[in-house]
DNA sequence: GAACTTGCTGAATTG
DNA sequence: CAGCAAGTTC
């Protein structure tokens, strides 16, 4: 963040000196001419409210980037007045990078401030947080998820709790929910009912958080937003300061904002009024992170003479890919309704393939990425999966095609633990009394404080009530009731503390790097491991000092900048934009566009997932996601789903996703070797479903000699087409589709054949009820007629029966 | 105190 | 099947 800012300023103070009126003027009608006509009255309205709903695809960086130059170049904006904010750093640099090349050729004498909300936030708080007047200075610490969630772990221990009942990562997760809908500790404390144990327990794990989080000098990832809003609430000196300095305001990606961050906006626009968000309702993906859908469908409440464009000309996609994401996202209801157009060809139908299983998904991406590799040896793939933990198939295919691939999410580089390590080092370099860092790195490497000594000193620093870094300066002065090699270990741990002190107190950031690996004995720790993982990790941390060396050459408050942005890197912001192959969750590729793209996993309870699937709201969200990942491709479209995978290490049975449902099948080509469910969805559409009313009754159909195994054949596949039917009715295409209950199933396994020796219904088999009628058996536990069976009724759900009372007939 | 073994439980998406 | 925590051994 500010390292890039001061790269931007240095940038556009080096650039030529004068520009005479004429080649400004005609600088004015470039920057105009190459947008279409809402671009252009997006660019230009710049006094007042405005919201601009950008379509997917429809210019949205253009035309903040043109709107910015335009500030500053026919409005005499001065940069600094000027903030546009994002949501990842990567988004922050590539607007910095469109702006500075649009305004190439002007000298200016500041730069605009371009910044995610989580930078904007720690860059107000480093300047005025000591104004909130709670003990918290400019020093403060930034704590990450992990930091916080050992924090966590260890309130719940200290007071008692059993962490077996209460998870540190969830409580962790309803603190943070608390906190992001405006809840401190006593509030929550005071919403929780009488009987309700377990949220009594977190309220009170939630206050003992909140007084360490203070006493650490630290604040988390939600605290960098709540205390700035407190801050610019409290103090009207201060609010008044950035009201001033930003007097025109930018947010991107408007649809992802929750509660603080509308809240902090409206305190800084308070003035001057003049927000500029940009938006697309459609790609509203992070309710589980606290945004709030209403922000932009509401906006024009908010604001009241707020002005709205559209813009709806995709530049991106093809024709064919917009009209099924659009077929796909209009069963919405939450949203105000775009018509995404496109003067691109119609293109290629979008390709679809049923895989066994998801070792054939990964092998039939692979070898189609090597096919397009063939035809354009330039062009650029993304895998796109629904959850990290897809992404180990797709690798290991990748690899063995030795197709080089790039991979973001899952471990990224500063969630390395050696890094962290490192980092945690280089924390307490700055501010020792920081407990969380301390405890994670006080006996790595080993150096002889184990369990027993560690236990002692979460003792004595509670006795105390002074810090941990404190309580071990009383323990190496007393030695009380210690061994004396337990006291030499700690001297030896304090004198390296002290000495990082001291040499981040004069020394660059990147002299305390190599200090925090080398003087710590990280890595002859390391080396003497002679392992090729510890050789991998001595990697990582030179990387780190490289990082390092490149802050350096920027200056300022070195090391504190530095820890920041370890800490608030994100996974995309890894993302490297000409790596041939991508592989990464939806959500990470919002914003970024590929000529060819494989949504993967399309099976019902992956995406969308089980977790979504019984909340209407949370169903609209998976199928805005499914939007999002259609439209990030731009010419070639792959949507695949595996007949089986492994979950929890045991094979289940899956089945197509609803979103395969909702697009257009006759934009659809079929890849699949052989039977599928497109073809037989197709087949059914074509004969009127006659035939899945026919299997729904129990009667043979034709296709019937198409089924192999029972978990795939035509009557499961025609109950999965029946829901379609449902939909695509013309009389009820309004109507939300009705959520289909989760259909996990146990696949077809070794015993099966036995079980089928000593009764009629194994899994795959139908069964005929009384009152359900015909269903489809899931699951067999136990043997004989005692047995337990998981069977789904079409129209009732699935249900668990006993064999013996359940008067079921084979069907 | 550290290294190893066993056993258990649990995955969604992220700054 | 994983990763982690507790238990076991040196």
């Amino acid at each position: 963040m500010t390292s890039d800012e001061i790269k931007a300023i240095s940038c556009l103070s080096l650039v030529t000196r004068h520009l005479s009126l004429i080649t400004r003027h005609s600088f004015i009608m470039d920057l105009l001419s190459s947008l279409n006509e809402q671009q252009r009255e997006a660019v230009t309205a710049t006094e007042g409210p405005l919201l601009i709903l950008a379509g997917a695809g429809s210019g949205k960086t253009r035309v903040i980037a043109h709107r910015i130059a335009y500030l500053i170049m026919e409005r005499a904006v001065a940069p600094a007045n000027i903030l546009a904010v994002t949501f990842t750093n990567k988004a922050a640099a590539e607007m910095r990078e469109r702006v500075e090349k649009l305004l190439s050729g002007s000298r200016l004498q500041s730069a605009p401030l371009v910044s995610t909300f989580h930078s904007l936030c720690v860059r107000i708080l480093r300047r005025d947080i000591e104004a909130l007047q709670e003990g918290y200075t400019r020093s403060f610490t930034i704590y990450d998820q992990d930091d916080s969630t050992r924090l966590v772990k260890a309130a719940i221990r200290d007071l008692g709790y059993d962490d077996q009942r209460l998870g540190p990562r969830p409580v962790q997760s309803a603190i943070s929910r608390a906190k992001n809908s405006g809840l401190d500790a006593e509030s929550y404390a005071g919403s929780v009912e009488a009987h309700d144990e377990k949220r009594a327990a977190t309220a009170r794990v939630f206050r003992l958080y909140e007084e360490r989080l203070r006493n650490n000098n630290a604040l988390d990832f939600d605290d960098l937003l709540i205390q700035t809003v407190r801050l610019l609430r409290k103090d009207a000196q201060v609010r008044e300061r950035y009201n001033d300095r930003f007097r025109y305001v930018l947010i991107d990606e408007y649809q992802d904002t929750n509660s603080l961050q509308f809240a902090l906006i409206r305190l800084l626009t308070e003035r001057q009024q003049n927000i500029c968000v940009v938006g697309d309702e459609d790609q509203s993906v992070y309710r589980f992170r606290g945004a709030d859908i209403t922000n932009i469908l509401h906006f024009e409440e908010h604001y009241s003479n707020a002005k709205v464009i559209r813009l709806e000309q995709n530049y991106r996609s093809t024709q064919n890919i917009l009209d099924v994401a659009g077929s796909v996202v209009r069963r919405n209801t939450e949203r105000k309704g775009k018509r995404l157009w496109t003067a691109n060809d119609s293109g290629e139908r979008i390709r679809y393939y049923q895989a066994p299983d998801a070792e054939g998904e990964a092998r039939f991406i692979a070898a189609k990425i090597e096919e397009h590799r063939r035809a354009d040896q330039t062009i650029r793939a993304a895998v796109l999966y629904r959850t990290n933990a897809q992404s180990r198939v797709f690798e290991e295919a990748l690899r063995r095609s030795g197709l080089p691939y790039n991979i973001v999410g899952g471990f990224s580089f500063y969630e390395r633990a050696e890094v962290r390590d490192v980092v945690s080092y280089l924390k307490l370099a700055l501010n020792p009394h920081d407990s969380v860092a301390l405890m994670r790195v006080i006996n790595s490497p080993a150096r002889g404080l184990g369990k027993q000594t560690l236990e002692e000193i979460e003792r004595r620093t509670r006795d105390y009530g002074v810090s941990h870094w404190e309580c071990i300066g009383l323990m190496v002065e007393q030695g009380d009731n210690l061994s004396p090699r337990t006291v030499t270990a700690l001297k030896n741990f304090q004198r390296i503390i002290t000495g990082l002190v001291s040499l981040a107190g004069r020394e660059p950031a990147s002299e305390v790097v190599k200090a925090a690996i080398l003087d710590t004995g990280y890595s002859t720790a390391l080396r003497t491991e002679n392992s090729d993982e510890a050789e991998a990790r001595l990697e990582n941390l030179q990387e780190l000092v490289n990082a390092a060396v490149d802050y350096d050459a920027q200056e300022e408050e070195g090391l504190r900048d530095f820890i920041d942005a370890a800490a608030l890197t994100s996974d995309v912001d890894q993302y490297k934009r000409d790596a041939p192959v991508t592989l990464m969750t939806v959500h990470s590729a919002k914003g970024l566009e590929f000529p060819l793209v494989f949504i993967v996993g399309l099976e019902d309870g992956l995406f969308p997932h089980s977790r979504a699937t019984a909340d209407p709201k949370e169903l609209e969200e998976e199928r805005r996601l499914c939007y999002v990942a259609i439209t990030r491709a731009e010419r070639f479209l792959y949507v695949t789903h595996a007949m089986k995978r492994r979950v929890y290490g045991e094979e289940l049975a899956s089945e197509p996703s609803q979103f395969l449902n909702e697009m257009p099948l006759e934009l659809m080509e079929d890849l699949t070797r052989g039977v599928s469910w497109l073809s037989f969805a197709r087949g059914s559409a074509s004969l009127e479903n006659r035939h899945a009313v026919q299997a729904l009754r129990g009667e043979t159909t034709g296709e019937q000699r198409f089924a192999g195994k029972t978990y795939d054949s035509v009557e499961s596949i025609a109950e999965f087409f029946r829901h379609r039917t449902n939909q695509v009715n013309p009389s009820s295409a309004s109507s939300l589709p009705s959520p289909k209950p989760t259909t996990k199933r146990r696949a077809e396994s070794a015993d099966t054949a036995s079980a089928a020796a000593n009764g009629d219904f194994t899994p795959g088999s139908h069964v005929r009820h009384p009152k359900y009628g015909r269903g489809l058996v899931l699951r067999r536990e136990g043997t004989g007629d005692s047995a337990k069976l998981t069977v789904s009724f079409p129209g009732f759900g699935q249900k668990k029966l006993i064999e013996k009372y359940a008067g079921l007939e084979k069907a």
